[in-house]
DNA sequence: CAGATCGGTTCGAAATCTGAACTCAGCGCA
DNA sequence: TGCGCTGAGTTCAGATTTCGAACCGATCTG
């Protein structure tokens, strides 16, 4: 054994992508933000196939980030919601939309603009809730939380 | 024609997970982010098949979030390195960790703590630069940016 | 020369995704 | 009474991707 086999690194983010890394799950996500927890709704807003929204909504269920709940008994009619996780996710939802608007939006602008309690467009910044900065790259560094018991 | 078809939305997050709303890709994002830009490291850290990421690295290059760059001739060796559109990746990455550490971390806690400024654990926070106040679900209404002209 | 490093490519098998069709239940309506 | 519609999926065959492992070519290292 040559030593060189460091096994892939224990991540939150690697943690997070298992669930949400797949470009579905978070427009399923989206839709549910939008207001849209129909399943024809999302299939139609996003454009998955039904069967793969079925299957996503399915792991996003059991990952505790929506909620299936029957708004209509007799014709058994679903809607998903958003748990707290789910709501948490929104910070992601709104940097990569931020990210695609700045950087993939055409001549023609973003197609959407999120208006900030009904008042100016919202402006999304990181920072650090600890010192008030913004947060950049290069200025954080990774520090193993605890020794592994190993 | 029964005007059912919506089609899915024009949007910069569906944009944007286009080109990142993959495992991988982000992974890779992530090891180019804490130093790493040689493949073969890149490969190990993040478990994905060498197959997988070198099509990743293809795909990011091309999208402007990584650039490749020669650090040894002869016996060639390239080194990935973040564009200013790829270093502005950042708070999707840190945005996903976040979310992890609060939701995926086990009682023995969050793997890795970013340290801010070499003082403190980093708290990532949305804030809206416009109005100061913390970004929250719910608060911000979708307006379409322009109307469309068809 | 034998290995190791580095940055990939190639391969076949396995898993996944896709689109289209189908199901089941009730509702509107003529 | 039958006809089509909506909603929420499921089922299916076929295309695409992914996976894992092996391979390749170049170059230093002993």
């Amino acid at each position: 054994m040559t030593a060189a086999a460091a096994q892939p690194r224990a991540c939150s983010i690697a943690r997070t992508l298992e669930i949400v890394g797949e470009k579905w799950a978070l427009l399923a996500v989206r839709e549910v933000f939008l207001g849209n927890g129909r399943f024809d709704e999302m299939v139609r807003r996003t454009g998955a196939p039904r069967d793969t929204m079925a299957a996503r909504l399915r792991t996003l269920t059991a990952a505790g980030i929506l909620e299936r709940h029957q708004y209509s008994r007799h014709p058994d009619r679903f809607e998903y919601q958003l748990t707290t996780a789910g709501r948490d996710l929104y910070p992601v939802i709104v940097s990569l939309r931020s990210w695609g608007d700045r950087y993939l939006a055409g001549p023609a602008g973003p197609p959407l603009v999120l208006r900030h309690h009904d008042d100016h467009p919202l402006e999304p910044q990181m920072i650090c809730a600890a010192c008030g900065e913004p947060v950049r790259a290069g200025e954080s560094r990774p520090v193993p939380a605890a020794a592994p018991a190993g």
